[in-house]
DNA sequence: GAAAACAATGAAATCGATTGCGTAAACGAT
DNA sequence: ATCGTTTACGCAATCGATTTCATTGTTTTC
């Protein structure tokens, strides 16, 4: 039961390489009794094709890469799931790469790509991302990429996106209409197309109502955990404090939790949140938060369609395009109006 | 910049493609000169080698594959998390497949793995897996495979666990000495290795403190969500019903939860609710939820590390060995005792 | 100065599957 | 009977990299 080649059929069988490997392809040369006698002990032998030995001779995989810039969390995860199930009814294989947000381990993670390894790529940006060298070398030299989320503009490609500006907005104007005069605005990176589309939505909110913007009100928040309490902290700490917050991710928003935790604000009540989120359990949450939520699972499902709609193709160069979906507000009680 | 390969670059210096190799490799038998031409244009034309070819020749595929049953479940993701870190370290790539609970799509799967693409697999079974024909099978092929959580016994070969039985029966104690007296313990499915543990250390706890139990107690939720949420309801909406629920795996805790809003059964004071669960949201949840938590990362990153220590060797075989690692009680508000 | 040793390189087989082309045998047509 | 066609198969090249084994040319040794 161990590595049965078509050398070893063939042997087994007393016919040449090439008529046992016709007849497993079903070809028209081979006889039908040949093929129903090479079949039936490809059966019996356990016989599976070596895969690398076609991706060399085709220059196919029939594999592509994912690349997200963090596993857990669960808009990444649910994309993933739905690039995933497409993968999987194709009969395509999946590797899945962290870049930990991080530049370096993103470009050296593209560069094992090249050379076949994968007919295609889909990828999210890390935040850290700001030169497009490495992702255009690997286009070059054949390999398609397809955007999801965190998408790189310079890049003529195909790329799924939500509708950032608009849902920001939305969400600062629901803030707004629930009493809100003093919004912040939780940020991750200002190379991310994503958070200065979601700044954006935010910032022309303000300006619709005619609320002026202290500059500290966006804060920059692109360390670790426990850095970025300590910047919210501040932030809620302070004599003039906001009355509330927008996160463009989820993560701060449950940092944001904690901290009101922590020192003693009250949500909805002293603090209104809302925030860019996939999580399950925000119904669930004390309060229950407020999210903006993304159509995850069909953005990884969209941008595998794509992608593989162009891998049929011989030479696969993907059309500039942009696919743009809905994000959902869904109001909760953490934005909830006093009274 | 389009696929250059060794003979490409071979062309280019006037050299032999054997000399190109061998320089690449820093071999002994290359002049110091000609090696450094050759790194030098290899750079310059951006060689990549081609991973399949190489695969092809040496049988290895610094691949692996790791297969869980469900993707948007936390556990699972830091499981793979942890051992896309270790991979990630080693220059391994990493195949990730959803088994979706099916065992038809798990036997699939693993036939796709045989005859080198991959080099081993980490996996967890899914709940409707009885037989492990497709595993044995797979191992006899030569491909290794390191179980975590959700383990095959009768499978010879390295098993990464936490300690169900004690953590069951720890937690059933914790929820006796809340002051319950009536638990209903919520099971995934009878053929689950951990499934089984759990109930036991939940039924010898009942023991201990002398509890009996109804049969109706133990409630089999297998299938979707909607469905499991009826039998909840079912079982919370009874004349008599328990006044605690120990759900075996996260999602039927939230669907606990769900229920108990939905027909105003109070937490913790009418229900209390503990389960095992890797949730990050638990302290942030109305109430906060009392959990056990599993060391999800590690035990994928500990399974990868097995694996890889094997696969070093020549012909890996990876010898019985049960990693236990040990899980957390964090007790919260759902089993608070009232006053 | 001839033999031996060595340094640097190239030719060719190999991994496993695919496929264009060649060919023997069988068959059909005239 | 002869030629053409079809059927069924095998040979060998190919994909890209590695590696063993020559094969040069050069240097050392006595």
């Amino acid at each position: 039961m161990s590595k049965v080649s078509l050398r070893d059929l063939a042997k087994a069988l007393d016919v040449s390489i090439s008529t046992v490997s016709k007849a497993l392809r079903n070809s028209y040369e081979i006889s039908a009794e040949t093929r129903d006698r090479v079949m039936e002990a490809a059966r019996e032998m356990g016989y599976h094709p070596n895969p690398y030995a076609g991706s060399l001779r085709h220059h196919k995989s029939k594999t592509i890469a994912l690349l997200v810039p963090e596993l857990t969390n669960n808009f990444f995860i649910q994309a993933i799931s739905g690039a995933e199930s497409v993968a999987q009814e194709r009969d395509y294989h999946i590797l899945v790469y962290n870049t930990h947000e991080q530049y370096q381990k993103e470009e050296s993670i593209i560069g094992h790509l090249g050379n076949g390894r994968v007919d295609g790529v889909i990828m999210s940006l890390t935040s850290e991302t700001g030169r497009y060298d490495h992702l255009n070398d690997l286009i070059q030299s054949g390999v398609p990429i397809v955007f999801f989320d965190r998408i790189a503009h310079e890049i003529e490609t195909a790329k799924v996106t939500t509708d950032d500006f608009t849902s920001a907005f939305n969400g600062t104007e629901h803030l707004i209409r629930q009493g809100c005069r003093d919004i912040a605005f939780l940020s991750l990176s200002d190379s991310l197309s994503i958070d200065n589309k979601r700044k954006q939505g935010y910032l022309e909110a303000l300006n619709k109502y005619d609320l002026n913007l202290l500059p500290s009100r966006i804060v920059r928040c692109e360390g670790d955990e426990s850095q970025n309490m300590a910047r919210i902290k501040e932030l809620l700490s302070a004599e003039k404090r906001p009355d509330a917050i927008f996160a463009s991710v989820e993560k701060l928003a449950l940092s944001t939790y904690n901290v009101a935790r922590e020192i003693g604000i009250g949500i909805p009540d002293q603090l209104k949140v809302i925030c860019f989120s996939n999580l399950r359990t925000a119904p669930l949450l004390n309060p229950s938060l407020t999210t903006i939520t993304q159509p995850a699972f069909q953005m990884g499902a969209q941008a595998a369609t794509i992608l593989f709609k162009y891998l049929e193709k011989k030479r696969p160069v993907i059309q500039n395009e942009n696919i743009i979906l809905k994000s959902e507000l869904i109001p909760r009680e953490s934005t909830r109006k006093p009274g």
